[in-house]
RNA sequence: GGAGGGGUUCCCGAGCGGCCAAAGGGAUCAGACUGUAAAUCUGACGUCUACGACUUCGGAGGUUCGAAUCCUCCCCCCUCCA
């Protein structure tokens, strides 16, 4: 039903959540190459999977010939969006805020073509918020807004109405900035699509009506389903917590045993949204995942996919040694160089001087939280050293055990695992 | 500005002078079972130099042999009124 190439695949990938005007759209993006931009809002020194839903997307309306901008939010990063929040946040320091700007935009390049017309576009949007008047602003962007209907949007609506949370002005004037945003790139870029999570439905709309009653243009709205985890859980995160696409914060083994381990409930749609593969290897992997589960392979492939993608192909290597490392074959065929490499690989480590307890060890390398933490996993069986058991509280690690003298490969549980080395 | 209701351990939420490191639920962690899955069951879930000690119930003081529980002041949040 939808002709242009993007609205086609996204349709296929069964992506698309809401459209302002599906058929209008279409026939906007079929007929001439279009701007389409995307915001993000600088909350954290990077940005996370969850954020490559919509990132993905664009990079979609690229390879179909369209222009992305990617805006990140320095100015609304200031204010705080309440879509998706239940209570109000601290807001964040002007100083912080703008380095994890200058941190978000570098990451984003890799995942587009930056050259040639339909080159990609990192914007700020502080670049037209900060200067922008107060009176100016209430006149020329406030006018357009009626507080009647603000206050029907969820985001609002759930801060009014939930016992004990409330909404600052600061927050609910998040909605006016970001619909600025869509008629500031409309008036500099043409922008003409903004595309988004589906929890962002309604700051987008405001961005439309804004664009539409300012400038007499159409500016279509566009959101994509958010994966949600059949247990409830957010997507994207561990126990760890976020999973990061700064290799300095989740390093590459972690972030591929994150996709390997994602439950077979999920992983087709997981597959249908991050995958560039094209469907007839998606839906084979599907197909192969519904008929013998316990292998895996669907989990496999997009581990292997988006590693590459995310961390490169030295990053997947890595991910994909120390996993054959630790799951595959038994700790003692590890080398020396292995070893070095685990060490190097973004495991948690520990420095130890020759002799330790192995509750210290347990803390150091993060694997228990305090040191009484680390006695309940011992009582409870949970760690191992070098492969073998430990469930003495009074463990101590000596260089003398240590693997090649230097060594300790600790568990917790069957899936986490720390790696301690002896001061030289 | 006025009236009322609140702030409890990661979250929700009981407790309202000793039996409270604080019910219950969720989340989390470990074990069993498995496929490095899900579900389920079992256990744990403030810290430590650990049969004891120390720190915690918005903050600071006070009453008391003894406070999360009572009093005073302060901070913050919510609802209604102006």
């Amino acid at each position: 039903m939808t002709t242009s190439p993007v609205l086609t695949e996204l349709h296929e990938r069964e992506q698309i959540a809401q459209v302002s005007d599906l058929s209008a759209l279409d026939n906007h993006l079929s007929t001439a190459s279009r701007v389409v931009y995307s915001g993000f809002d600088p909350t954290a020194p990077s940005l996370h999977i969850g954020n490559l839903v919509p990132l993905l997307a664009l990079k979609r309306f690229q390879e179909h010939g369209h222009r992305p901008i990617v805006l990140i939010g320095g100015a609304t990063g200031l204010i705080g969006d309440p879509s998706g929040k239940e209570a109000e946040r601290a807001l964040n320091t002007r100083e912080r805020v703008s380095e994890w700007v200058a941190l978000c935009k570098e990451q984003v390049y890799k995942y587009f073509d930056d050259s040639g017309p339909n080159a990609l576009r990192v914007v700020d949007n502080l670049e037209w918020s900060e200067e922008f008047k107060l009176i100016d602003f209430l006149r020329d962007i406030g006018k357009y807004f009626s507080v009647n209907a603000m206050v029907q949007r969820d985001s609002v609506r759930t801060r009014l109405e939930r016992e004990g949370a409330g909404i600052s002005f600061t927050e609910f004037s998040y909605m006016l900035l970001q619909a600025n945003d869509y008629l500031e790139l409309a008036r500099r870029y043409d922008c003409s699509v903004q595309v988004g999570g589906s929890d962002q439905w309604g700051n987008i709309v405001s961005g439309s009506d804004l664009v539409r009653r300012a400038l007499q243009r159409h500016a279509y709205a566009l959101t994509l389903k958010l994966l949600t985890k059949t247990d409830g859980s957010k997507f994207g995160k561990t126990a760890a917590g976020t999973v990061w696409l700064d290799a300095a914060l989740t390093s590459p083994y972690s972030f591929y045993q994150y996709w390997f381990n994602i439950a077979d409930s999920e992983i087709t749609n997981a597959l249908h949204t991050f995958s560039a593969k094209p469907v007839s290897e998606r839906t084979e992997l599907v197909a192969k995942s519904l008929e013998r589960p316990e292998d895996r392979v669907a989990q496999k492939s997009i581990a292997q996919e988006l590693t590459q993608l995310v961390h490169g192909a030295s990053g997947l290597q890595a991910a994909k040694r120390i996993t054959d490392a630790l799951f595959g074959g038994s700790i003692a065929d590890l080398t020396v160089s292995d070893l070095g490499q685990l060490w190097q690989d973004g495991l948690a480590r520990a420095e130890l001087p020759d002799s330790v307890p192995v509750t210290v060890a347990l803390c150091d390398t993060e694997l228990a939280q305090s040191r009484s933490a680390a006695r309940r996993l011992l009582d409870s069986g949970g760690v191992s050293v070098n492969g073998t058991p430990v469930a003495d509280v009074n463990f101590e690690l000596q260089r003398a055990d240590a693997l090649f003298g230097e060594f300790h490969l600790l568990r917790r549980g069957r899936k986490s695992w720390g790696i301690a080395r002896h001061l030289s």
